[in-house]
Formats: C-alpha cells, sequence, structure tokens
DNA sequence: GACGATACGAGCAAACTCGTGCAAAGCCAA
DNA sequence: TTGGCTTTGCACGAGTTTGCTCGTATCGTC
C-alpha cells in the first residue's frame, strides 16, 4: 500500500476513536508495528495527531497544520513537503526579528510556525491566530495581544470590525503577511472575504511588511488584492518561486530572502 | 492501555461524578492502585484535578493555570466546598439566560462554569475570559466573540483598553458579573485594577446585570467600586449570603436568587 | 492522645514500547 | 533484464510503564 494512504487511514481511524495503540493500528491495517510507528513519527511532526507512549490520540481540533486551513484551501491534505517549506519559511522569518520588537502574526498556518520559533524570545506578539495562541499561552517571555473578533472555529482566528478596531490601538514593528496566492504581476491576493480587512490593517499598524509565502502560493488563487509585492520589505519564501515575480520585490527595494 | 487516553477517562470519570476514590477508578479501569495514583499525581500537576486522600475531585473547571486565579487570591488549594457552591451558582445562572441571547460572561472562576452550561445553546457569548473560550471553541451552537486585549497568563484573561474598546461595539441582553467582594453596604467591588474598567465597561454594555457571588463574597475584599447591588437586576449566591445586603438588592426591585 | 485501618509513595523486577540498523522486497526508469 | 531508490519487517539494546512490596503518613475512632 502507498503511504500517504495508510497515512490517512490512520488519520482517519484516530478521528473515530479519539485514539489508537501501535498494535490496533497495525493489526486493522496489516503491517508491522515498525510501520506504523513511522508513520506516526511522520504524521506527529506534521502536527496531524499526538504520539502517546504505545498509540496516538487525535490532536487538540486544529492546532498546529489544520485541515482546515490548508485542505479546504488548497483541496488536500498537507504533506509532508508542504509542511517542511512551511517550517523553513517560519524559522528564516522568525530570524528577521529583533528582541523587544512587536510583531503581528496573521491568521493561517505558517504564523503559528513562526510563534512556536519565538517562544523564550523577549518579543511582543500581536494577533488574531487562536493557533499562535495556543503556541505562546505558557511561555512567560512573549508578551502577547489577542485582538477582538469573532471566533471562526474552522479557522481558528478571530474576524470582524473588533480586530480592525483593535489594531488601530496597535503600532507594530513588522507584520509576517500569510496569503492564498501571489500573482505574476506582483499582486498578493487572498481568498477570504472576512479576512482581507483585517490583513489590510494589520498592513497599515506595522512600519515593516513581511511576506511569508512558499513556493506553492506562486501563483495561488484568491481575487482579493491585499498589496503589491513591490509594497513589502522583505518576502521570505523557497526555491521554486518564479523569479519574474520576485523581482519585481527587488526592483522595488524588497529583500527577497530563499529559506 | 494508553496512558493518556486512561488520564482522559480518569478525568471524565470525575467530571460526571465529581470526584472518584482510587480504588473505584482502579476496579474501572482494570489497572492497579499504584497506576491510579501515578495518573493523578500527574493530572493534579497539571491542574485537571485536585488530589485528595483516597481519591480526586475535579478540579475548579477552567483547568491548567487556573490556580494561580484563584490561589493566589484566596489560598493555594481548590476548595471542594467553594468549587461546589460556584457551580450551584453558576447552573442557576446559566438557568437565566434564554435562547437567542447574547451574554457576555466577566473574568474570574465562575464564569466558565456558566459557559459550560451553555454548551450546546444558541446563544451568543462575549468574553476576554480564556477559559471561557476554551470550554467553548469546539462548541459550534454558541457564538463567540472574543473582547482583544494583552494576555495576563495568571488570570487566563485578557485586559487593557482594546477590551474597553470592544466593549463599545457591543450590546448585549446580559452581563453576567464577577466580582471579589460584596460590602454590607451594597458596594460590589473588585481588587484588580485592570479589570475595574473593563468590568465597567461590560455594564455599560448589557441591557440586564447579574451579579454572580457565593456566600464567600459577603463581604470579600477590594477596593475598587464597580456598581451597587441596588444596580443589579439579579443576584445570584448562596445560601449564606447575609439578608440584609440581600435586601438591598430586592428593596431596589433585583431579583435574589439563592442555588 | 493512642490505636487500628487505610492510603501513600519509593523502590524494584517484569512486561511492554521505542527507535535504529539492516537485509529483503517492491518499484521505477533505462 | 539491471541498477538505484524507497519501503517494509525483523532483531536488538535502551528506555518507559506497570504491579507488587514495604515502610511511613494520615484518617477516624476510642
Amino acid at each position: 500500500m502507498i503511504t500517504r494512504e495508510r497515512q490517512n487511514r490512520i488519520v482517519r481511524a484516530l478521528r473515530s476513536d479519539g485514539a489508537a495503540s501501535v498494535r490496533q493500528l497495525a493489526a486493522d491495517l496489516a503491517v508491522s508495528e515498525s510501520t506504523i510507528r513511522r508513520d506516526l513519527e511522520v504524521l506527529d511532526r506534521n502536527g496531524e495527531l499526538t504520539r502517546t507512549y504505545g498509540g496516538a490520540v487525535v490532536h487538540r481540533p486544529g492546532t498546529t497544520v489544520e485541515e482546515h486551513g490548508l485542505g479546504v484551501a488548497e483541496g488536500r491534505f498537507a504533506d509532508d513537503v508542504d509542511v517542511d517549506l512551511k517550517r523553513r519559511v517560519a524559522a528564516a522569518a522568525a530570524a528577521r526579528i529583533a528582541d523587544g520588537q512587536v510583531v503581528v502574526l496573521d491568521i493561517g498556518t505558517t504564523t503559528p510556525l513562526v510563534a512556536r520559533e519565538l517562544r523564550g524570545r523577549d518579543v511582543t506578539v500581536v494577533t488574531t491566530n487562536l493557533a499562535v495562541l495556543h503556541e505562546l499561552e505558557n511561555d512567560e517571555s512573549v508578551r502577547l495581544i489577542l485582538l477582538g473578533g469573532v471566533l471562526r472555529r474552522n479557522y481558528r482566528s478571530l474576524v470582524g470590525s473588533m480586530a480592525v478596531q483593535g489594531l488601530a490601538e496597535v503600532s507594530a514593528d513588522v507584520v509576517m503577511l500569510s496569503c492564498t496566492g501571489v500573482r505574476p504581476n506582483g499582486h498578493v491576493v487572498d481568498n477570504m472575504a472576512v479576512e482581507a480587512p483585517i490583513k489590510r490593517a494589520m498592513i497599515a499598524a506595522s512600519q515593516q511588511i513581511v511576506l511569508l509565502a512558499t513556493e506553492r502560493k506562486f501563483p495561488g488563487t484568491g481575487a482579493l488584492r491585499l498589496c503589491s509585492v513591490a509594497d513589502v520589505d522583505a518576502v521570505v519564501t523557497t526555491e521554486g518561486a518564479p523569479a519574474a515575480t520576485l523581482d519585481i520585490a527587488r526592483q522595488a527595494g524588497g529583500e527577497v530572502v530563499v529559506a
């Protein structure tokens, strides 16, 4: 059997029961326990479940690699490559943040990975992203400001005018912006109507804009224009991103970081 | 059996009964008492329950870091009597809420109990209380609005001007107000400077005020005046509350509910 | 305050689970 | 087919969990 399909079956089995043992899974899928252990290790690293001694449990809904954020938006399960790309982008982005700075972390699945990198750092994080809250809730060193809003459970975020209003009170050093697509003409776009105004307010509240976009976001999808890559101070991306689009940013004086 | 799953079963068993003995749990889960003791120790340390001699009781809901909130204010450990009083107050308060209403839930340890009672109900909840968020995060039927603010980890709440600003956008049917004390002269007081303005804004945003105060809050402590019991539409309390203070509310046309 | 009963935690041996290294099997392209 | 690569199952040393025993601490009762 193909690895990916087996892993999907494991996730489904866990979803239905909430937990499963290595032995049980090995019996159900007719493979050895070693194989199950290897699969569980991968799935754990991708945040799709939480490994326990002797088995695994479903990850607390939507904490890291939300099947919603990724599954809904892109029509498939997060796969190793994508999560890995995001993790590299997140690490590179976090490295740009200096101690004492105020950072706005956007909605999305990449920003919680940035948040994780910021653990233990002396920074202030502003967000509407509950996954970010979850990452930093117990970290005393990070000052965390949660913008208000209506809870959108599927995306683990807060939206609405309250978030925009709250941003009016914020002055940040940098915003880590995520999006659903970057067009060949340099337009940074999103496909969520409720998020777009918040993203625009985040941009307005921040001195510097850092765009987080793995190669998969070129060109991506989405009709709502947030800004242009020419407006951003830095694009953090991966090797596969098209040079032509990145050049638009470079020519406008923006930095391009390939993680 | 998987450790984690067993611990979840223990917590569930406790939630349904409120308390359980080591012997009973060992029999139910078909493991030795030693194992149960070890599990209880872990769960106690995580704040998910409170160990007692011979068994355990549910920790005051809101879990984990919650003991700071009350531990700091009222002494080290969860107090069975107090939790029980709060639970009764919370149930009586929740019973007052009609379907479709908008409810503001204050900071504190009683309001998460109200939130739990509201699970599955068709209501809108407005709060700065992360313990309330935690209770309702996965309940699709409740519409949840989180006010913004700076995370105050010890008290699992959001404070600051952003919360007050956010409340300006809110029009609620009722606020479930908590406090640290109700003076014999009827003054409802609190001892947290950062919370008082938010509580006042909550009152302003709501048509009706319901004060949640177990008998322990009479007279309680605190120097910051929030309002008078004469201003509230209902006081939900317990048997031991002084009649004289409650009469102030009654004479002003307020309802008094003894849970 | 003393006593018997019960509960507690530490220590220990046995059972179980883990991850890794390795060889065989499976797959793909040339 | 061959050759290179990935995946799988097994063996094994290391680490974790479990149930038992035993000395100590706590509870309820006298």
